[in-house]
RNA sequence: CGGGGCGUAGCGUAGUGGCUAGCGCGCCUGCUUUGGGAGCAGGAGACCGGGAGUUCGAAUCUCCCCGCCCCGACCA
């Protein structure tokens, strides 16, 4: 039992200055968690009571499905991380120490390299898999900038598992028992999630979903088609090519265009010139980058930003993508900053890469390569041609549903969970290999599948609190019910204690607030803030032999019998 | 790394060159109070982020450093 008399607890009445959002101002303010330096928090009793229920809700759910749990350390050698090549392509991002004697160590930010190494030492056989391993562990990642509390750390707990199989089959069939688990898993915890189509950016691999738990203060943007359900996050969002019937199209025609360097300048002079009814979603943006040190051209409608995250986890293989600067503009003559133009491209060996609303066929209003002056009826396919079509546009509510072509919405999450079909690529590096039953060695295929355990708390904190403070489901809450005695005398005193006795032995967790010393209203207040679901209320009316029983999240009250007082808080948490 | 902001007691804050750095919450002692963050009285607690400088005098002005928060870039 837990009794707030000598808890270690001190709540705040205030919100602390350097909290922001709802998880990270109601952790601290109740007492949950504190920050030891940027990026890096302390759990106190009731926070790591919070913690460890999810945790074993985690726990429970791989176990379930037959995944078995391991433990690696947090410090780690050179070498693992070296033979993938992340040693160096992690970057900055990566904590890395030396001992005593000079030797590279790491702080694992996630543990790919290990597991690998782990089965590759213990199996050799296709008899071994499939296999799923996971461990819970603390991991560490030098953010450039850690933010929200604990929704994104540089010290955070993430449970990682691998899977192991012989053929893509296999890989599928462990993949699918993840999304599974995951879906179970995120369901006890209470959480309200999307399952979103993902790209696999740094990690590699094919196939990869988010679980993403919708919330305002999420740093992570997907469309979601309501009418058929399609979710994406916004660099994996599709567009559909619809070519366009370009017969009718006349011969492009250059027109003077004085001083018109941005598409506002140029829709209003195409206005004054051929009497109004041009937008900037007529006119083409060609927008010059540099990537991997190539320069490369990008075309996207004159009303849209080219979305660079987008673009570069559509463009594969590029490492450094960014824009061109002036610098760039005086060693390229040919391309006149404001009046770049598609037509001619090929000339220059300029790779054009256009979203998909660039359809074949369409015909477009854009720059003529030289200054002062565009040129219209440029079609694509007929004046230009484009390399490859590629999602690099911004999205916007309202775009096209790539399934059934009704209008998306836009939303914002907080990543929960990321599951993906790694592939080979690690097990190729570090060289897992089994026989199969033809005795021939075969490379592993591999996926790997997190769930952000602390992060999971804060996400269930931005879900579900008020104005006044917290509200955990059951499951996750530090007590189930929160008994309060008030008044002045021994005797609510007395009850309350026998009542949360007889709360424990009918199994629930239970929380006395047995302080002698505190109002009525600062009890009020703690219990409110600190969200367990049932509080209980023995004072007033006692006279009437009655208790008061409020649920948290609904402020709904009643008054039952002390007798019934058991009874009526095990109903309400079914 | 770019832009903005902040750093004064455990927390929230006042104090823009001048006496012993002020207030609220929290904490300690005593009395009172007990259904919505109680009242009175007394008390403890601050190298004013650090260093250097300007000045008769610096929390306050200048420079450097450190730390933190927000936006952007970046990010399983």
């Amino acid at each position: 039992m837990l009794r707030m008399s000598t808890l270690f607890l001190r709540t705040l009445r205030d919100d602390p200055a350097d909290a922001e959002v709802a998880s990270h101002r109601l952790l601290v303010r109740a007492g949950y968690i504190r920050r030891i330096a940027a990026g890096v928090y302390s759990w106190l009793p009731l926070g790591y009571l919070t913690f460890r229920n999810v945790e074993r809700v985690v726990r429970e759910e791989m176990d379930a499905a037959g995944f078995q749990e391991v433990h690696f350390p947090a410090l780690l050698p050179r070498e693992p991380y070296e033979q993938t090549q992340r040693w160096s392509e992690y970057g900055p991002d990566l904590f890395r120490l030396k001992d005593r004697k000079g030797a590279d160590y790491l702080l694992g930010p996630t543990h790919e390299e290990m597991f690998t190494l782990m089965v590759k030492g213990e199996y050799s056989s296709y008899k071994d898999l499939p296999l799923s391993i996971y461990q819970i562990q603390t991991k560490y990642r030098d953010e450039p900038r850690p933010r929200s509390g604990i929704i994104r750390g540089r010290e955070f707990v993430m449970k990682d598992s691998y899977s192991f199989d012989l053929t893509d089959e296999g890989l599928i069939d462990s993949y699918n028992k993840h999304r599974a688990a995951y879906v179970k898993t995120f369901d006890r915890l209470g959480l309200k999630y999307n399952i979103v189509s993902a790209v696999s950016g740094a990690m590699g691999g094919s196939g990869s979903e988010e679980f993403l738990a919708p919330c305002e203060t999420g740093e992570d943007t997907y469309v979601l088609c309501e009418k058929c359900g399609y979710a994406a996050n916004v660099e994996a969002m599709k567009t559909v090519v619809v070519p366009v019937d370009s017969k009718d199209i006349g011969a492009l025609e250059e027109i003077d265009t004085p001083n018109t360097p941005t598409i506002d300048s140029l829709v209003e002079v195409l206005n004054a010139k051929f009497g109004g009814g041009f937008t900037g979603a007529d006119t083409l943006k060609n927008v010059l980058l540099i990537a991997d040190g190539k320069t490369i051209c990008v075309l996207v409608p004159g009303d849209r930003e080219v979305d660079l995250k987008r673009l570069q986890a559509n463009l594969p293989g590029v490492q450094e993508l960014r824009l061109f600067e002036d610098e760039d503009f005086a060693k390229n003559p040919h391309l006149v900053k404001g009046y770049v133009g598609p037509q001619g491209a090929s000339k220059h060996s300029l790779p054009l890469y256009a979203d998909p609303r660039i359809a074949p066929g369409s015909s477009w209003v854009t720059g003529a390569n030289k200054k002062n002056a565009h040129a219209r009826n440029v079609v694509n396919g007929r004046d230009f041609k484009v390399e490859s079509y590629i999602d690099c546009a911004e999205v916007r509510a309202g775009d096209t549903c790539p399934k059934c072509a009704n209008p998306v919405i836009i939303d914002r999450a907080i990543e929960i969970g990321h599951i993906f079909q790694l592939g080979r690529k690690y097990a190729q590096a570090l060289d897992l290999t089994v026989l199969d039953s033809d005795g021939k060695s075969q490379v592993v295929t591999m996926g790997s599948y997190g769930i952000g355990v602390s992060r999971a708390v804060a996400a269930i904190a931005e879900q579900s609190h008020d104005e006044i403070g917290l509200c955990w489901p059951q499951e996750i809450a530090p007590a189930q019910v929160h008994i309060v005695a008030t008044g002045k005398d021994d005797t609510p005193f007395d009850v309350a204690e026998k009542l949360a006795l007889q709360c424990e032995s009918s199994g629930l967790r239970v929380m006395l607030d047995d302080r002698r010393d505190a109002s009525p209203g600062v009890k009020f207040k703690d219990a409110e803030l600190i969200g367990n679901p049932i509080i209980v209320i023995v004072g007033k009316a006692l006279a009437d032999g009655k208790v008061e029983v409020r649920v948290r999240k609904t402020g709904e009250r009643s008054e039952v019998l002390l007798a019934d007082a058991v009874g009526a808080v095990s109903k309400l948490l079914v």
